[in-house]
DNA sequence: AAAACATACCTAAATAAATTATGTATATTA
DNA sequence: TAATATACATAATTTATTTAGGTATGTTTT
């Protein structure tokens, strides 16, 4: 993970795909999903993340669930209604960077 | 553009592959190129150009030609050998941005 | 047994990149 | 003549993130 600061503004989405995806998670499984999925390259910091969490929730797009597990606590997040929808909006706008990024570059991924 | 938050971070990179792919460049130029390309869609602010611009040049990324164009100054830039090397390293950490992302939200972009 | 590492949460200070709001000045169009 | 376009610039503010610190339990390694 060298140039960290692509991925600025981009944090929001990721955690809502992942909860859209796996239908509830907790911050460290967050962080460890996105490690997995890019092979070690992006690791998400505690100090953005939980941050992070927390606004989303505040806003109204996630919600919490609190839980015991081998006597440590661990707040499942999962998505709201609002958040869901949002959700739809947000990759649809990560879509569409993506797209303008790779205009301007000129980069074509194949797969 | 409703999202801008994705593009934070990416502006340098959206700079020095313009100006790789055309000699040099002004200011102003990039803002509309940009606009150009993208079908109105990203507006880049004179508020984060211009510091970038100075930034970039600061750094050694960049250089500049003042010239005067219709009674009015414009600066070139271009890029510097080092400047080139460089622009190749952030094309490679944007591209694999991208890729990770898509792994991330499982996003398929065909052409 | 002690040390190190992994799991799991958290926050506060500092950094950095952008937005917003100005400012200057000339040229062109309505 | 007013508005828009061209062309540069900066300063104040906002915001997301990094860095650095903190608490606590469980597991593995030496």
């Amino acid at each position: 993970m060298k140039n960290t600061k692509l991925y600025k503004g981009s944090l929001n989405t990721i955690i809502m795909k992942l909860l859209e995806e796996n239908g509830r998670m907790y911050g460290y499984e967050i962080t460890q999903k996105v490690k997995a999925i890019t092979a070690g390259d992006l690791n998400i910091t505690e100090g953005a993340l939980y941050p992070s969490l927390h606004k989303l929730e505040a806003e109204g797009l996630l919600q919490v669930e609190v839980e015991n597990v081998d006597n440590r606590v661990r707040k499942y997040y999962k998505l709201t209604k609002k958040g869901v929808t949002e959700t739809v909006n947000r990759l649809a706008e990560l879509e569409q960077f993506i797209r303008n990024m790779q205009n301007i570059t000129n980069l074509k991924l194949s797969y």
